[in-house]
DNA sequence: AGGATATCCTAATAACTGTTAAGAGATGAT
DNA sequence: ATCATCTCTTAACAGTTATTAGGATATCCT
């Protein structure tokens, strides 16, 4: 069913850490908190995708298609590869895959 | 390390859902996506929390803090515990607390 | 009554999004 | 080489939404 739990009791040091990357986070949780670009994550999840592709399985205009996936390659979530005139993107790494699958492990898997 | 991959390969009936449940997924994203939603979700993990308590551990004046609360309160994130004139609030389950994890994994446990 | 919270409201400001338009790289034709 | 074209990125603009502050009020409990 899933995503271990670390620790229950998260140690106060360790607290002052996560209140120092607090801005951090929520930076990176504003970037996918957005429909389209959860969207592209999950497109991505299934590989790599051109921009022309996810225009239009996104039905988005390619310019916000762009702005989003920029976005993305901010926080390093997606990372670009140009292929003559197209760029594909895909998932970053495993901590890109990690995170998708988190989400559809909170929002899809239950009954 | 931490959370397994589920799957690599999302099939796509699975994405539907996912893309079905996307708006769902961003907001509640974005209602944790924020500095001082996040801080208190931290504060709560270390136990319980009064209204009051909260305010001075932020700084924050107290109707910012509740309506913080009441937003993750919507995400049904913390729940209050009346206690006389305070009321005290927790996280709700291993779901908030599973949330947090994550973002401590994601965020404080890299050197 | 009095303390602790929640709600509501208004105003000010900041952040976010999508749109258009202009620009940059790559390819192929002339 | 030049030009046109395709793909994509970026900047500038404008509408919308979020956030914060402040204060006023209502509520719930002792």
């Amino acid at each position: 069913m899933g995503i271990p739990v670390l620790n229950n009791n998260i140690p106060d040091d360790e607290l002052d850490k996560i209140m120092d990357n607090a801005v951090l986070a929520a930076n990176f949780l504003k970037a996918i908190g957005h429909e389209g670009r959860l969207l592209i994550l999950c497109h991505l999840a299934t590989g790599e995708k051109s921009v022309t592709e996810l225009e239009s399985l996104l039905s988005t205009r390619q310019s916000a298609v762009s702005q989003q996936l920029s976005r993305l390659r901010l926080e390093g979530l997606v990372t670009p590869r140009r292929d003559g005139k197209v760029i594909y993107y895909r998932l970053t790494d495993e901590r890109s895959r990690r995170i998708i699958d988190i989400v559809y492990d909170l929002f899809c898997s239950e009954i």
